[in-house]
RNA sequence: GGCCCCAUCGUCCAGUGGUUAGGACACAGGGUUUUCGACCCUGCAACAGGAGUUCGAUUCUCCUUGGGGCUACCA
């Protein structure tokens, strides 16, 4: 009975969101947090989640931009529920509702010049008070606009700013109010005819039915000028929650000088999808307690709007690189396979790696590795020796455990232990080592550490008998043989 | 300059009209031991400042300071 009614409220006020980037080149993780919350609302309340391109800036907007939020989205599986909306093939109801603004004597035409208005603007006494159209055109009279138009004298058109204020309820901030004298008779049809974004917004989210618009706090001020449109429309806005932004380490807006902000980067460099959903989940918004890891059912069942805060967040490199590290300690071989080798190829190709290893090895290294690595590719770069033979050896290591009377001898010994042993596991590793050192009457370390070098070139790396396996009977002889070469001719 | 937003460890996130103000990353020290950028333990470290309300403010209000955003015929 309770869930009927439930379900009738809803259907009558079902959520749709949107998330409306520019195509600029790039997705921002910035938009992807944006777009995140905006799925995560549609995901929880059970709306619907929207994509609406804002292309109508024809210089910047290309197909591959747009395609690049496409991946993006579809990489970070934050799929929209209906197809995207292009901005730039609605421009007609755009001037169809700026036309209807004009009728009702909500909005004007504006003759003037740019350059009187960059004259109005340049006469401020530097900074004394803010610029605003000084509503010239807003007087004219019928003769004087008729005889302009037969001129064919060219024209904008702006909304008139009626007097009072304008207040909503932000559901970040809480109660905004910001006096209309603050605002400016902003433009909505440009003399070319074309909307401006503050038009092509509002009547979009109209014709979209959006119902609450969650995005970038610099959104705030625009919001009581899209607000007025919305009334002169005749039409209720929906409900704001505005998103502070996320800052560089300098607490400046994040940026490229920042270092990586688009989310392609972070793919690239071998990011998992789960950790970036995870941290931007958890950056700006928790569920009220101190968890650092959540995963994407439990961002679903818990977002809310509430939860978001209201001051910005500085994006640290350091903690995703962190977390990323737990997932992949978390991930097993078959989950990420596809991702890994992808990586091998890469390394491959660069010459990083001198031959293609096998899906075998790549197992091997990867349960070997994965609670060290933060990122796939290092598996393929700090630990490449699990692919190829060391070509050179740790300077320190080399004083320190070559350099060591008996070495060479030791290494030889073990060689053909290990050549001699008919399962090369684990435990037939560490028991040759082991019964080499209690017979040689050296520590067992004495031994492991010289061997680590010769079989990696590096003094540190996961336990020693488990990479010997991992590495395989064949390519720890061989080692141990280079290793031995170059000791002798050292 | 004007308007708007914001203010808990270096960073992210908790928290309460009375708490030893908590967790995580980072950092430092120690430990396990076959090494380590891996693991374990410990430590360091914050309520921006000033008034007011109150028996009592980190918490509520105001001011200052600081940071951010907007201030286009860009989006």
């Amino acid at each position: 009975m309770i869930k009927r009614d439930k379900n009738i409220s809803n259907s009558n006020t079902e959520v749709r969101v949107r998330f409306a980037p520019s195509p600029t080149g790039d997705l921002h993780v910035g938009g992807v947090r944006t777009a995140l919350f905006n799925y995560l609302y549609a995901r929880h309340t059970g709306g619907k989640f929207l994509l609406r391109i804002e292309d109508t800036d024809k210089k910047r907007s290309t197909s591959q931009a747009v395609q690049v939020i496409l991946d993006g989205l579809s990489w970070l599986e934050l799929e929209p529920d209906e197809e995207p909306i292009y901005q730039s093939t609605r421009i007609d109801r755009h001037i169809e509702a700026a036309n209807k603004l004009l009728d009702s004597g909500c909005a004007y035409r504006c003759f003037c010049s740019p350059e009187r208005l960059s004259a109005l603007r340049d006469e401020k006494p530097d900074g004394e008070k803010l610029y605003m159209y000084d509503r010239h055109c807003l007087n004219l009279s019928n003769d004087e606009i008729e005889k302009k138009l037969s001129d064919g004298e060219k024209y904008a058109l702006r909304l008139k700013i009626p007097e009072g204020e304008i207040s909503f309820n932000d559901g970040v901030h809480g109660n905004i109010t910001v006096s209309n004298r603050e605002i400016d008779d902003f433009i909505l049809l440009r003399r070319d005819g074309t909307p401006t974004y503050m038009l092509a917004v509002v009547v979009d989210d109209i014709d979209m039915g959006i119902t609450n618009i969650i995005r970038g706090d610099d959104h705030i001020s625009n919001t009581p000028k899209q607000i007025l449109i919305y009334r002169a429309l005749g039409q209720t806005p929906p409900e704001f929650a505005h998103v502070p932004l996320i800052m560089g380490p300098d607490k400046k807006r994040l940026s490229k000088r920042h270092g990586a902000t688009s989310i392609t980067e972070y793919h690239n460099a071998g990011y998992l999808l789960k950790t970036m959903i995870n941290y931007l989940g958890l950056l700006g918004w928790s569920p009220g307690d101190d968890r650092n890891i959540i995963n994407h059912e439990e961002l679903i069942e818990l977002f809310d709007i509430p939860g978001i805060q209201s001051k910005s967040a500085v994006f640290d490199e350091t903690k995703v690189r962190w977390l990323n590290g737990q997932y992949l300690g978390n991930s097993e071989y078959r989950d990420v396979t596809e991702e890994l080798n992808t990586f091998a190829r890469q390394a491959t190709e660069s010459g990083m790696l001198i031959t293609m290893p096998d899906s075998k090895q790549i197992e091997a290294a990867w349960m070997l590795l994965k609670n060290r690595v933060h990122f796939l590719k290092d598996l393929f770069d700090d630990y490449r020796y699990m692919f190829r033979d060391p070509d050179s050896y740790n300077n320190k290591g080399v004083k320190k455990h070559f350099r060591k009377p008996g070495v060479t001898e030791h290494l030889e010994m073990l060689k053909n232990d290990f050549a001699n042993v008919e399962s090369f596991e684990l435990d037939s590793i560490e028991g040759i080592i082991r019964n080499r050192s209690e017979e040689w009457e050296v520590s067992a370390g004495k031994l492991i550490h010289p061997l680590r070098l010769a079989c990696s070139g590096v003094t540190g790396g996961a336990g020693l008998f488990e990479m010997l396996e991992a590495l395989g009977k064949d390519a720890v002889i061989r080692r141990i043989q280079k290793a031995v070469n170059w000791i002798s001719n050292g």
